[in-house]
DNA sequence: ATTAATGTTCAGAA
DNA sequence: TTTCTGAACATTAA
């Protein structure tokens, strides 16, 4: 999202901010965003920037626009899929070629906050998120499966512990490694957590390279409206009863804190358990 | 027709 | 303190 944006909306000024009135339900927005944005009016767009899963609009004055997609929001340059979930609209000053930017949201559980430098700090610091995944060292690995005893791939999505793995990422990553999810994360060796950490990066940059994944539903798009091509390169998310890509075993699909894990029950096996 | 499922997060309870 | 549960929502598949 960010990569097909930056480049339409890096320097631009801000002219208004628009909810839309055709919208089933009223953005979710931080209180009194809508008098904040009176002040943004003016005020220049000078970066992008991913935080997780948190795309921050900078504005030269120090605050900030976070955009939280949640399940199924997007921003769009063009194109909308409907105009019943459009949800805001930013409007720049016009500029050769270069139009509006929108947030669309399906379900509509994402939100879009206008963020002071203290808000942001508080809502982006280490408090609220963690660790980017992709800025985890090996030590950080560690100490943070030594953390918690909760199963991994539950452990994997708690964003105040490690930032930016998402439900179909969990699992993706975990048959990368090898590791069962049922696993305690406090449990698992040493080499495994590297080889945690080493998938982790591996997926996240692949899927990112792929821009996404676009599921059976279709909702996710990239900027330009475009659907992303990660889907197809999915070992075992959304795949249960086909053949796992590594081993031939067959994948499996369990429940865990309530979301939808998926693995090969041959290479992402159990330890022995030994009687002590 | 119901029910369950969906790339998420958070408050409040256990 | 940590972990679990349910709710917010719209839409589709079983």
């Amino acid at each position: 999202m960010v990569r097909g944006i930056r480049p339409h909306v890096e320097g631009r000024i801000l002219r208004r901010l628009e909810s839309c009135p055709n919208t089933c339900r009223p953005l979710a927005m931080t209180p009194r965003l809508e008098l904040q944005v009176e002040q943004s009016r003016g005020k220049q767009v000078i970066g992008i920037k991913r935080r997780a899963k948190r795309i921050v609009l900078q504005l030269d004055d120090g605050c900030a626009f976070v955009i939280e997609p949640r399940m199924t929001g997007l921003l769009l340059l063009a194109d909308p899929p409907d105009r019943e979930h459009l949800r805001l609209v930013w409007r720049f000053e016009p500029a050769a070629g270069q139009g509006d930017l929108w947030f669309w949201d399906r379900r509509g559980l994402g939100t879009v906050s206008l963020f002071s430098p203290a808000q942001l700090e508080r809502n982006l610091g280490p408090g609220k998120l963690g660790t980017d995944a992709l800025e985890m060292s090996t030590e950080m690995w560690l100490s943070f499966c030594r953390s918690t005893s909760r199963a991994i791939k539950v452990a994997l999505l708690d964003q105040v512990k490690v930032a930016g793995i998402g439900n179909l990422y969990a699992s993706e990553i975990l048959h990368v490694c090898g590791i069962d999810p049922r696993r305690r994360a406090s449990g698992l060796t040493r080499r495994e957590i590297q080889g945690l950490g080493e998938a982790t990066r591996m997926v996240l940059l692949e899927a990112i390279q792929y821009e996404g994944s676009t599921l059976s539903d279709g909702t996710y798009r990239n900027a330009l409206n475009r659907a992303g091509g990660y889907q197809n390169q999915h070992r075992v998310y959304d795949r249960a009863g086909e053949s796992c890509p590594r081993c031939g075993g067959i994948i499996r699909r369990i429940v865990q804190a309530q979301r939808a894990t998926f693995f090969c029950d041959q290479c992402q096996r159990r330890p022995h358990r030994r009687k002590s």
